[in-house]
DNA sequence: CACTTATGGAACACTTGAGTTCCGGAACTG
DNA sequence: CAGTTCCGGAACTCAAGTGTTCCATAAGTG
């Protein structure tokens, strides 16, 4: 887990493991800590192939090449494995808000350097975590800050800047404006399966959220 | 099970059941085809609640007051049970387009009197009904298929008569217009645990949907 | 070197839940 | 009436998967 995350999941992280290796000094074999992000990649990716249900945690040790109690040693349980597994899969981005001179310009460029964290196998990761977040509210609460935050973290800025810009109406609700993207792409991974690559998102930009961004709420024109 | 459903959604339902009764005539008692319905929104309200891996049998029949080889008599397995109740959550509705004279009373009509398959709960079961769909790709197909259909059903005919009228852009691509409301519904749904009631509804009307619906794509005034 | 800790693979323990069968009573037919 | 099918509740079967333990080997310390 990259260490510029939020202190609250950092410690719904800690809440997932089990104590940690004995201390250096010791003597004793090392534990090896690039095995962590292997084993969570390997349980990520048959997450996303088979779903929460279907996943065992002899597959994911499999798939790892890791003994079982490699996995045990790590995490109490599958469900602490998979909810880690889930929500480290996207990174925070650490881009600086880019300054193109339109808005158009800004998200474009935004969205296409942090391609990496609305990376498609992070909403599936979320999606396929869905199901056990009835059962685990402190966890459901995490996700879905998390998940809500990230895109708005990443697009309030832009549409800020925008309407100092006079590119964005002033009477609109940024933060309503800001869930638009978020919640096409989400759609469209979960259901129509389109690939949220860049020509998807540059479409939803020019065709969605400039006009919308720069046309007043209630135009009643009808 | 509505008879009006498609017959592709039929066909998948009558995969997911158990050889019927045994035909009237031959004495025995007869099968109360009520009893059907009540299974199916226990299972329903179970699913919800505790989400598809912590649902058992046990509590669906519990919840059904019904024996468990009730369930099995009509069902072959719990993943058909709960995704026939899941797909039949929402019924089809069988509204006349409402002609109100204005996009926005026609929208506002619409889904006002859509309420009960637009349900919250719907979007919840096929929420939690996500985790089977990667191991079953025909039901997969079908649901997202039908998700997807439902709301644009809907609306499609209301934007294109809004065209007619020249409430919505000549230039609209109305199936991605047709995408922004159900996408935002279902991220509300999903996320934000805000209910999708209608004042929200009306809200993403009039500050999304319609300013949108009436702008040209790529304004590029920035 | 002795001692310590981590590893992967295998064997193991056990419990949980899917699915099945049984049975007395209910509801039907002829 | 006898025979038939459905019902709910209970008892049952069994295997799959979670989680644990074991062990030879590996990788360290002093």
């Amino acid at each position: 887990m990259p260490d510029t995350e939020v202190d609250k999941t950092s410690a719904a992280v800690d809440a997932l493991r089990r104590p940690a290796a004995a201390p250096a000094g010791r003597g004793g074999r090392p534990r090896d800590a690039h095995r962590d992000a292997q084993i969570m990649r390997a349980a990520l990716d048959v997450l996303i192939e088979i779903g929460y249900d279907r996943l065992t945690m002899d597959a994911v040790a499999t798939r790892a090449r890791a003994g079982k109690a490699t996995l045990y040693r790590r995490w109490p349980s599958k469900e602490a494995l998979i909810a880690e597994a889930a929500l480290c899969a996207g990174a925070d981005s650490t881009e600086a808000v880019p300054d193109t001179g339109s808005l158009r310009g800004d998200l474009i460029t935004m969205l296409a350097g942090a391609a990496e964290h609305i990376d498609e196998s992070h909403a599936r990761a979320v999606v396929a975590l869905l199901p056990i977040l009835p059962g685990n509210p402190e966890l459901a609460e995490i996700v879905r800050e998390r998940f809500l935050t990230e895109w708005q973290r990443l697009l309030q800025p832009l549409l800020a800047r925008g309407r100092e810009r006079g590119e964005v109406h002033p009477d609109r609700d940024l933060d309503l404006l800001a869930l638009v993207l978020p919640s096409m792409a989400f759609y469209q991974t979960v259901f129509a399966e389109r690939p949220v690559d860049p020509p998807l998102l540059t479409r939803l930009i020019d065709e969605i959220l400039l006009p919308l961004a720069a046309s007043p709420p209630h135009p009643r024109t009808g």
